[in-house]
Formats: structure tokens, C-alpha cells, sequence
DNA sequence: CTGAAAGCGCTTACAG
DNA sequence: CTGAAAGCGCTTACAG
């Protein structure tokens, strides 16, 4: 391995003139800098990351943390954190980390381990004392899409993109509405499914109709088959259901209408449906499946741009909350 | 920031010890591990990774290099690489590096800068001079989707696939096919759409059929949109087309199917389409698209376990190569 | 304008 | 069984 001693040996000058030299100190002479490139490029000298990093308490890595890569929302959200790092031209690297549950302690082993200079959180809720620990080494923290009291916190209006997706159903005319959400036995419900839930129920109570608690069905792993299993659950357990409000998502409600379609059923004739996330294929299914969308890919982009901010002290780093809209997308199962 | 001296001093020993005694070290008594656990933890002691790192000379992460991530074929090959880390328990951690078309310099920096201790690239071709300087380095190197002479690489029969794929078409009747093509004049053809394309010039040429190279139709991005345009392109210079490879992938191929629906074309009666890659939406678009599966999630689970075993030496690092077989799934565009 | 020295937080021979 | 010393590859005051 070629360190800056190798490189100054052939340079015939000292390391440190090496290192000074090579980021362009303002000390060295333009000859003497010739020289020590020339010699780096000949060598094919690379610094040593780690030894940069541990000297400068600066790693430039951002660590991006989720439960799981590859749903469809870390997906749009990373395609936006690609889109800024492809237009910003800076030195950071993004590591992925898959906490697996674990959260507290890869949250603390990041920061405490110095393994990245900023974090930014999918759908991970850190406890009040990470968020304190983040604080207290200035370490940057972008939560999104959970509660984050103290830090950078970036959520999705769930509420009120519940209200629409519920009002359009009672606006079509459905009056028997199911609701269609993440399993709340095991843990707690996550911020998303809770706010669906409250928005879905204060849109039924506005338009004076009443909500048959029967109707709820969970989802455990918001899986395409798990919808199928709720379509048959609905026709046992459910009551004169004609509607359709799939807090838990796009993939689990084209489960559901998959199966509805093998029973015969018409959608949206016998049955109106709508689901949450406007995932790629929600649009090519049979029929279109109307849905809400979030603006995942401006939130992402939106929110590397400015951990990068943060790190460079281009914007001063302090907790508060941010708040995006969502959109409701007519097709065609509504 | 709180390191081994502090644990040291609180503990009454010299830092030397808390360093041994942390990882167990037989030369230390079970009394004075004790005492270091106990100020360890009291001071909430986390190790940082990064002089570690420097002194061991081993990072303990894993690079992942890619071109995109987050379109289907990285998407999958996480989940599986994911599934691995989650069966596994073991300490390392794996970072994503997107390489934004400079593969070689960040695969350069990868290997010099000390920022991993071994790499899996997605569908990126490395210069023989970098697969030399991994080999080198020591520095495990396994080559997903590409050619690698010197490393470990793992390909799918993209050949044989698109023989399936082709031959299904024509043993359906189909006479005049299409192909439609990820673009080879800007750069050169990655190696699988190269590989389909050979595919399914034989498989015609072994059923005593000719293609008409006017049925060639690129695509640049990938995009859904451009299957539509594709279709209109097809309208006006393809010859009497009554089938399509879309050797570009499923997402190509439901926006040629949108398309052609859109101008009352019945699918497959006037129109045969296969697509390849057999993403999750392929199943619940009208008619469901038949497709080439490859097993994605397998080689991203092998890969990563292949690499660990390498990195902890249970496995001899020696170049070779792995190929997949895909698999005809027959649905009702054909 | 350039170099010798000290230090970042750890580990690993080597004495005692 | 424990500690003082040297070193990993870099940077940053501080002399000269």
C-alpha cells in the first residue's frame, strides 16, 4: 500500500510538504506541489480514508438507516437521495444501514463508533436518548417519516391523505366502509398506519356515517398474497362492505382486487377500492387502482441536499418539522 | 467523545488492558475484565470504528457498487443480500457505493482508500487493471450481471433465456418477430442485453425463420414511457410484427403492451409480447405478462454469504465463475 | 516555504 | 497478569 511517505520519498520532499501540497496548501510553492502530484499520479497514491477520517473527526460518509432496503418506499426515497448526490458534485459517500430491529443500538453504534457524519432515518422512530446522544456530539439526524422530537423531522400528512382516499370512497357513494391496515398486536402501530387510521374514521364521521369496528383487517408484512387472505377474511367476517380504504398500500390492495376479480366480483361496480403509496404498477393493473401519492423522491432528494447543508455549515443544523402533502390519484377502482 | 482511556482511568488500569480485556484476551484475569465491563458500560464506552479499522487494517464493511439503485434487478438482489445478513450474525456491515459511470475511479478508491474489505458489484464490468489491483490488494471481488476474468463471476444464462423466451413466441404461431433492445450506440451493450440478443437471433435461426433487422428497436433508460413510444415506432417502420421479445425487460414491455391496448390492439391475439426480469407488477397487469425469471434474490443471498466466508477465511478467495439458469413463466401474452 | 514533532484512538509485540 | 512503547496513515500547530 502506497502511503504519503512513499509519495514524499519519490518527491524528495518531506510527508507533511506531501500532505500539505496535495490539498493545495497555500504554503507550498507551485514547483514543490508539481512535484508531489506528479509523483502521487506516478505512484497511483491514494489516501487512506480511514486515517483521514480518524485525524479530521469527519468521516464524510451520511448514513441512511432503514428496517428494510427495498420496499417501495426506501426505493423512491433513495432514487431522490441518487438524483442529489448525481447533481451536487460533493465528496459524501451514503452508506446503507439495515438496523434489523435493533434500531437503539445501530443508531448509537453509528454516532458513538464514528461511522458517519449525519443520519438519515427511514421510518425508524430513535428513542428520546438517541436523539439527545445525536445532539450532544453534533451529529446531524433526518428523520423521516416517524416523530422526532429534537432532530430534523420530515413526515408525510397521513391524516390527511387518509380523508381524501375516505371521502372520495363516500363521495362515489360507498357507505359501508372496511378498513385495511398494519398489524397493531405485536408493536405499535408506526406514526403512518396511525394517522391513516384517524383520518379514515374523522372522514366518516364528518359525513355522518358510522364505522362497523368488524370491518377492520391487519396486514402483517404488507405482502401481495396477505391482500388476497384479507379479500376472503372480508367475506367472512365482514359486514355489506362496498368499499375499500387500503391504509396498508398499493400491493396489498391489488391483492385484495385480484381476488375480489377470481370471486366474480366487479370492481368498482360491487366494489370500490383504494389504496396508499401509488406504486409503479398501480397504474397497469386491471383495473387502474386509484391511490395516494407522496412525494417520497422530492423528500429524498430534498433531504440529502440538506444533510449535505448541514455537514458543509451552509445552513445552521436545528431541530423542526417539516410537513409534505399528499395527492390523491383517480383511476379507475373508486 | 469517550474512549479507551477514559475506560482505562475509571477502571484503574492502563489502556492497554482495556483494550485486551474487551476482546477477551486469556492474558487478562476474569476480575479485572469484570472491572472493565462494568466502567465500560458505566461511560457508555462504543469503540470507534474507524482507528480500528486503521490499526486492524480491516474494515469490516462489505462495498456494494452499482451504477442505479433501486431499479428492479438491484432492488432484488438486496433483498436478497438482506435476507443473508439477517441469518447470518456476524459483524459486517455493507455500503453502498453508486458509481455514477466512473466505476473504475470509485472502485480505485474503494480498494485504496481502505473503505471496504471486499466488493459486489451489480452489473458493473470492471478494467482488468482493477480486478488486477483488487487481486492484489487481496481485496475479494464478486461480479454480478458482468464479465470478470480474475474475479468471481456470476452470471445468468441471458442466452438461454431469451432462446426460451423466443422459441415460445414462435412455437405460438409467431413469424415476425420484434426485438426490442437496451441502446447499443451511445455506449457498448452490457453483457446481458448482448447475450439476449444472440439468443434470439439463434432460436430464430434454428426454427428456419428470419428476422428482419427493421424490427430492431432500442431503448435508453428503461422507462416504462419508452415502450409506448416504442409501439408507435413499431406502428410506422416495423414490418407486419406479430410478436415481441423485449429483450429491455417487463417495464418496457407493459408500456408497449399500454400502448398497443390504447389502439384497440388485442394482446395476444393480434399481438404476442414476452418480456424478461418478471417484476412483481408483470403478474397483475392486463393480460398478465409472460416473462423470463432470474433468480435475483438467490444470487444476492449466496453472493453475500460467499463473501463473508471469504473475508473470515472459511472459503479460499479464487477467481471462477457461477451461471444461473432462468426460468420461462408463462402467463397470457403470448 | 518546508520539516520535525505530537496526536487522532486503537492494537500488538515485548518487558517485567 | 499488566503496562510502556511503538505504530497504523494521516493532519496540524509550531519552529526555523
Amino acid at each position: 500500500m502506497i502511503t504519503i511517505k512513499d509519495v514524499a520519498r519519490l518527491a524528495g520532499v518531506s510527508h507533511t510538504t506531501v500532505s500539505l501540497a496535495l490539498r493545495g496548501s497555500a504554503s507550498i510553492t507551485d514547483e514543490t506541489k508539481k512535484k508531489v502530484m506528479k509523483a502521487a499520479k506516478q505512484l497511483n497514491y491514494h489516501p487512506n480514508h480511514l486515517a483521514k477520517a480518524l485525524v479530521n473527526g469527519k468521516t464524510n460518509v451520511i448514513g441512511v438507516v432503514a428496517n428494510f432496503f427495498s420496499s417501495n418506499f426506501e426505493m423512491e426515497v433513495l432514487k431522490g437521495i441518487e438524483q442529489s448526490i448525481r447533481s451536487m458534485e460533493n465528496d459524501y459517500m451514503i452508506n446503507l444501514f439495515a438496523t434489523l430491529e435493533k434500531n437503539d443500538q445501530v443508531l448509537e453504534d453509528i454516532c458513538l463508533g464514528r461511522r458517519a457524519d449525519g443520519v438519515i432515518l427511514l421510518s425508524i422512530s430513535p428513542s428520546p436518548e438517541i436523539i439527545k446522544l445525536y445532539n450532544d456530539n453534533n451529529c446531524p439526524m433526518i428523520v423521516i417519516d416517524e416523530r422526532a422530537e429534537g432532530a430534523i423531522e420530515i413526515t408525510m400528512d397521513n391524516y390527511h391523505g387518509a380523508y381524501m382516499a375516505t371521502e372520495h370512497l363516500i363521495n362515489a357513494g360507498r357507505r359501508n366502509l372496511a378498513l385495511v391496515i398494519g398489524d397493531s398486536n405485536r408493536e405499535e402501530l408506526g406514526l403512518s398506519q396511525n394517522e391513516r387510521k384517524q383520518g379514515f374514521l374523522q372522514a366518516i364521521k364528518d359525513h355522518g356515517l358510522t364505522f362497523n369496528p368488524k370491518n377492520t383487517f391487519f396486514i402483517e408484512d404488507y405482502y401481495f398474497e396477505e391482500g388476497q387472505v384479507v379479500y376472503k377474511r372480508m367475506q367472512r367476517y365482514g359486514s355489506n362492505i362496498d368499499g375499500v380504504f387500503c391504509a396498508a398500500g398499493d400491493i396489498v390492495a391489488s391483492g385484495i382486487m385480484l381476488e375480489a376479480k377470481m370471486e366474480h366480483v366487479n370492481i368498482p361496480r360491487d366494489l370500490s377500492i383504494i389504496g396508499y403509496d401509488d406504486v409503479p404498477s398501480s397504474s397497469l393493473i386491471d383495473p387502474p387502482l386509484t391511490s395516494i401519492r407522496q412525494p417520497l423522491f422530492q423528500i429524498g432528494k430534498n433531504g440529502y441536499a440538506r444533510m449535505v447543508r448541514f455537514l458543509e455549515g451552509k445552513e445552521e443544523y436545528k431541530p423542526n418539522k417539516l410537513v409534505y402533502e399528499p395527492q390523491l390519484i383517480v383511476r379507475s377502482s373508486v
